[in-house]
DNA sequence: AGGATCGGTTATTTCAAAGGAACCGAGGAA
DNA sequence: TTCCTCGGTTCCTTTGAAATAACCGATCCT
């Protein structure tokens, strides 16, 4: 059976794919975000842990590949929301089969770490 | 509409997941040993750029994480085969969906980023 | 004895992503 | 005037994954 690519090229789409989901605050802006349009503050405080500067990073890097977008409001000390792009709906359907595979099979996965934690000396 | 686990959690599933499924070489491992069993060497060539170090380690995580067995035959010099555990089939419907995704998308991607290269300016 | 092969190990270095903390300018509000 | 908020920026440090490269023991071939 053919693969449309190669999945093994540099330029794998694939590959790159995961390189962008993958990175480590994606899944939690997009999160946010599906729930509708927020601002700078709001992200902040939605997703624990994460700081000014690697949620302005993060932003700037959706928005540069069009996932994201980002509109100045004019309110009184500054402004700025974030919203989906369209772009940034679309992987919500592989993520939704990923959750689900994850969900399913997360638990297989710290049963066999555990197994192979205590040692396979069986 | 209620999600059954919270994605923002440090336990979420999917974000472990994308950990795991994101690691740089995982995803070619896997393509490899999804046409069957592989020795080492054959891995080593079959992915351009690994080099053995990360090949172990990468060896060593999937199979920890049970996705992977690995196995001892009695050849020549030593002898080791890695293939597919039970575990390691699953991800491939979700990847299929998320490659199908890539396929289609990063081109949009590639066009957002060049646009935001040249610089918004319009 | 001198290679070559297999399946690694070990030690050192590089690199990008992320963390932490301080600071900033504009524009109110007190 | 001083303070506050918003949406960041700047600088420095830490971390972890990965790159680089040399080396190893066992076994077989010559």
């Amino acid at each position: 059976m053919a693969r449309a690519y190669n999945v093994l090229a540099p330029t794998c789409p694939s590959s790159r794919l995961l390189h962008r989901i993958g990175a480590r605050w994606t899944i939690f802006i997009l999160a946010v975000l599906s729930d509708g349009p927020a601002r700078f503050s709001v992200l902040r405080e939605s997703i624990p842990g994460i700081t000014s500067k690697v949620l302005t990073e993060s932003l700037r890097s959706l928005e540069r590949d069009g996932l994201i977008e980002r509109a100045e409001i004019d309110t009184v000390p500054d402004g700025a929301e974030y919203a989906m792009a369209p772009l940034g709906w679309s992987p919500w359907g592989p993520l939704n089969g990923g959750r689900e595979w994850a969900e399913t099979h997360v638990p297989d996965i710290e049963a066999a770490q555990a197994r192979a934690d205590v040692g396979d000396v069986a």
